[in-house]
DNA sequence: CACTATTTGTTGCGCTTGACCCCAAATCCG
DNA sequence: CGGATTTGGGGTCAAGCGCAACAAATAGTG
């Protein structure tokens, strides 16, 4: 939105975001619940709903057969040829998904490659990718952006990747480099502030305003903040590295790393060492941990359960969230035993302030990150449906 | 506001609210300049600035003899006769004062307890002096409420302190029993959360929009933050304790709490031990740690400032301000070497977010939590000018 | 199968309110 | 003292939402 705030038109600019961000958000909506929601005017809400399908962001569908009294409501959608590119490069694998701001993924392809995949690789999978689905079965569909899950630091204000370190991207500006391939407006982010964002819409955070995500993955733990119910980028985007904090670690046996930073302590791959895995995926590891009754598996879970613990009551005491989400290994970690982390939580943190709290586990499965990062790519227009 | 978002009339009080916080904020400003901060034409501005004034939030003056080309533009300041009680009660005394919208600070009583001032004292105490002011000096100014900053957990949603305990207040209903008292109403906060936001709008932090703000008191340490330019409450208003923070603690000898609890480590009780004081006020602690060269004091000094670089990372790390504000003690305690200080974050923290990090001491002095609780005090009519 | 009650879409009107335009006022500068 | 510049003031315009009256579509009832 420019700086058309409190001006008419800022107003109606609102007030159709204000619906098209309804109807992404909770799918299909009659238009009476969208006036209840709105809590705007009958007309207005028919007006803005007309406006929004001319042009062609939302549809309107027959009534459903709802057994209630009262002439029925057409159902408004999000029109679902309104797609974002969502990208996820990672040290094997590049991911591009096409993602329907109604929600859908209409297409999805892993691309497989045997060495890092460089930014301008990326960037020309992305627009191939683009070129083969707008001439076949999206053909009539509209891109309105692309939306990058990197994992590193990305700075906010121009999408530079400052810092890959799997993919070994310094001070990359991808952003420029997919725009420049796909003429296409694009947003990067960092993957973990991305999952949160996705957790936080759709997953196991909807409709919580104050949210703490920590996701654990390969390499490290990431994580996002969502704050009055906005994702937290910081000055410049870097916030929800919790993987570098140091907690306190009350037993000096538990401390295995010489800088006690949080990922080299809670780590998958001392997880995956303990059980006697090589390699190994989530689910992998997960039955793993659940076959064996080893005490050293047994020992290693509780050290890095209490080493986490700690952590999270750090963020609760300064960030009083009343969610916090765990993702990835830490999920697997987690879901062994929730009540005793919880239980964890609420002995070390501030009584009041772990009253209101849960934890849970993420609930999106793996296109976490795509409809994460398609959700920045739909941002702007979210923000402002009469942007171009 | 009401639920009027998204209404004309919600157009019309956010640029009220607009107007009147620019004036607020920034103090005194001209039209032309008010215009050009809102963006709102000419015209409107002129008929909201008009509308304020009858209502006797601001005041017009004579046009500022600047030496510019150009018909004078009158000056808009916000009226000092609109007035918040602010209120701090402490061990050894209640402070009271009346706070103008304009910043100024007509009236100001620090009232002596020999005892530990109970909630019904206190509301009592603010009840008296607002008879008094009002038949006294300030018989034709206008209270638009109370603000208290309490030294302890207070739950936003009805202003309930859940535990004070340097107070002994214990799930005291302190806003409903001051808001029978004085027939105002009444907004309460925690006075660490209360200096962040007076340091954020007219302190250290002035148009900072990420920060962290840490305050050293007798009792312990406490914060608050800002993100997003808005201080942060979390689910239920307990954000910022930072003291209860168990941040890691590199060397083994370094640790001297069982607990490892950032305000048992790092504590001005210790500080005053090691120089010899038995009790203290700021500058004589900073004065005899100035004084000393001992060893001893060097070692305490040295020690309590590496773990506070370490809870100050892992803030830095998971938000990623542009600014920390240190307050109190750990003002004393930064102040002797600032830049050794950011030294060892910026050591510690991710370098990416280290790099726009700026840390300062906190600029307001004693009447800081006055003016942060006038602030929530005022938030209501600032946010939405026509109430009441 | 009428008839009522209920809910909601539709339509036209009116009101609020900020933008725009033109002119006047006040200042500086040469 | 006159031109340039900036800003205030008042009148008019137009955009957009609320409102009210009416129509339409459904469920329930006897």
């Amino acid at each position: 939105m420019t700086d058309r705030a409190g001006t008419f038109d800022g107003v109606h600019r609102r007030n159709l975001s204000k619906v098209l961000g309804h109807v992404h958000l909770e799918g299909p909506l009659s238009r009476a619940r969208l006036t209840a929601m709105t809590g705007l005017n009958r007309s207005t809400v028919a007006s803005l709903v007309a406006e929004l399908t001319a042009r062609g962001l939302t549809i309107e569908q027959a009534p459903d057969p709802t057994n209630r009294v009262g002439r029925p409501s057409p159902v408004v959608a999000p029109d679902p040829r309104v797609l974002a590119i969502a990208v996820n490069p990672e040290v094997d694998a590049v991911t591009i998904a096409a993602v329907g701001i109604d929600g859908g993924i209409p297409a999805r392809e892993r691309i497989e490659v045997d060495h890092l995949p460089s930014p301008d690789e990326t960037a020309e999978l992305v627009a191939s990718a683009l070129d083969r689905w707008r001439s076949g079965d999206l053909r009539d569909a509209r891109f309105v952006g692309v939306g990058l899950a990197v994992p590193g630091l990305v700075r906010a204000s121009d999408g530079l990747v400052r810092f890959a370190p799997h993919l070994l991207w310094s001070d990359v500006p991808i952003r420029a480099l997919v725009e420049a391939a796909t003429g296409l407006p694009t947003a990067v982010g960092n993957d973990a502030s991305l999952g949160a964002i996705a957790e936080h819409l759709f997953g196991a955070g909807r409709g919580v305003d104050d949210m703490v995500y920590l996701n654990g993955g390969a390499s490290g733990i990431g994580g996002g903040l969502i704050v009055h119910g906005r994702p937290v980028g910081g000055s410049a985007g870097y916030a929800g590295e919790f993987g570098q904090n140091r907690p306190g670690i009350a037993m000096i046996d538990d401390r295995r790393a010489a800088e006690g930073v949080l990922e080299d302590e809670v780590s998958r791959a001392r997880l995956l060492e303990v059980v006697g895995l090589d390699h190994g995926d989530e689910p992998a590891l997960a039955a793993a941990l659940a076959a064996t009754d080893s005490t050293a598996v047994a020992d290693e879970v509780g050290r890095q359960s209490r080493i986490l613990a700690t952590a999270l009551c750090n963020a609760v005491n300064v960030l009083n969230p009343s969610l916090i989400v765990l993702g990835g290994f830490l999920a697997t970690l987690a879901e062994r035993d929730l009540g005793a982390l919880e239980h964890a939580v609420a002995a070390q943190a501030m009584p009041a302030a772990s009253e209101g709290l849960s934890i849970r586990v993420a609930a999106l499965g793996e296109n976490r990150l795509l409809i994460g990062a398609a959700e920045i790519a739909f941002a702007d227009l979210l923000a402002d449906p009469l942007v171009r």
